[in-house]
DNA sequence: CATTTATTGTATCATCGTGTTACAATAAAC
DNA sequence: GTTTATTGTAACACGATGATACAATAAATG
């Protein structure tokens, strides 16, 4: 289901957790024009998952979910979103984690609130693969990007999660602004474009997606890249002139009323 | 928080349920030029809610959704959507839980499951208002429906939940065929863009409405209908010819893959 | 240093969807 | 038959996007 953090989570009852409930991440990066996701290896097993986590007695959701993220990238402020529930009963598996458990050491009985029935709140992350500093917690193996054409098998349904998480950013990447998170301070008309294909995996004409881009007004020229080729030089640009708020949303609504 | 339909739920340990995940729903319905929400009144107490349920051992999340909405309209195959995930702490008062206890005779100590904190799935619903049936459970007064405009103070956070359903149904409204599932089998025109334009809170152009509506090529003219006015009798439609599906989706996706 | 090469920035036109206006086609009242 | 209210759709304007073309470089080449 997910990982644990810290010693607080080791409690054989979880104390301090909320039960049955758990937080999946998919922390998506770009990098060499490949989308990537972050995913983490369990010691001694082989078992791949995304990264995960539990909720506080007290803790907000939301926060839960920061915190989750936060702590495998070193990020914070990240774009982070609530794309969907996982709660089929057929997604329950004990076996994985018994399997994790004894390759730490330990026994647990059938009893053990990390055997029982999990409902997964997924949420996507879009983060800068310079900038994120991807770091297992103790039980880990590894933390690291794997690019989303060569994944490892996840476990349970972590491979559906990914798909859903992936078929969301493509819905909202046209209707919102969010594919700058994914991108250095600065960058390319071509680079963005490079983005953009790779994510909705098709070519798009340069012409028109330049017009569009620099039509939304969120762009500003910020110098010219002397990249050494035999070219022009291109524009490079930056996210939102003035605006400082850089796409970070926790989905919240904005003055709603109900009249 | 949430209703209890039948008398496994009156278990005091709450047995047979996932502990600290409830459903709430929204269910709306369009009548009169009017969008109206389901909402449900305990007794004795003067607290409405939306109705809601928990969610069995064995069952899937989007089952136990179905089932309750089902139970309070009488409804099946109705569109169902997940829309959000309400898990802020805040949003914990076991107050009303106890207030609606006492006034069915029980005296329920801070241990019981009913008054923990609960994190709540919301679904939204679309229904045909002329079908429906609203029926109470033993432990409701009431289960009617209420003008958008019009509705009563909402225990807890529902009052948002339902402003957050509002905002997904008028997003999705433009994007996918859903706005069928709120009107009878039959309807002209003019109904469709009414409940548009209610639903949207705004005038939509008669004769760009219809040619958008036309062109998508899933509504099939049946007859038509002389409703005595003084004027040309308008065409009754249908939705989805050939199609048999009428819109109803559990969010599955078709076809996703990661490579 | 002129020429070539690769890429960028943008102008231009075609096409499509939608906003807007106009008008013909009724069904019932008068 | 004429009037009245509403429906169905044609026609035009306009803006966004698809698609092509071309000028403007930065570096390599000789």
């Amino acid at each position: 289901m997910d990982d644990k953090q810290n010693t607080e989570e080791r409690n054989e009852d979880g104390a301090g957790f909320l039960k049955g409930i758990a937080i999946d991440a998919v922390i998506f990066g770009f990098h060499d024009n490949q989308l990537k996701v972050l995913l983490i290896e369990y010691k001694r097993t082989g078992i791949f998952a995304l990264p995960g986590g539990f909720i506080r007695d007290k803790e907000d959701l939301n926060s839960a979910a920061r915190r989750v993220v936060t702590e495998r990238t070193g990020l914070q402020n990240i774009f982070l979103d609530q794309f969907y529930i996982f709660g089929d009963y057929s997604r329950y598996d004990p076996e994985p984690f018994k399997t994790i458990m004894r390759a730490n050491g330990r026994n647990p009985n059938d009893s053990h609130w990390l055997l029982q029935r999990f409902i997964s709140v997924g949420y996507y992350a879009l983060v800068d693969f310079t900038k994120a500093k991807p770091s297992p917690a103790a039980i880990f193996d590894s933390c690291e990007w794997y690019d989303l054409s060569e994944m490892p098998t996840l476990v349970q349904d972590h491979s559906q999660i990914v798909a859903r998480a992936l078929h969301t950013l493509r819905e909202h990447l046209d209707e919102k602004l969010i594919g700058f998170n994914l991108l250095p301070l600065d960058f390319t008309m071509g680079d963005l474009q490079n983005l953009y294909e790779t994510i909705l995996d098709k070519k798009l004409l340069r012409p028109a997606f330049q017009r569009k881009m620099l039509s939304l007004g969120i762009l500003e020229r910020v110098a010219k890249k002397w990249t050494g080729g035999a070219h022009k030089a291109p524009y490079l640009y930056r996210f939102g002139s003035g605006n400082t708020d850089n796409g970070i949303v926790d989905n919240s609504i904005s003055g709603i009323s109900t009249d």
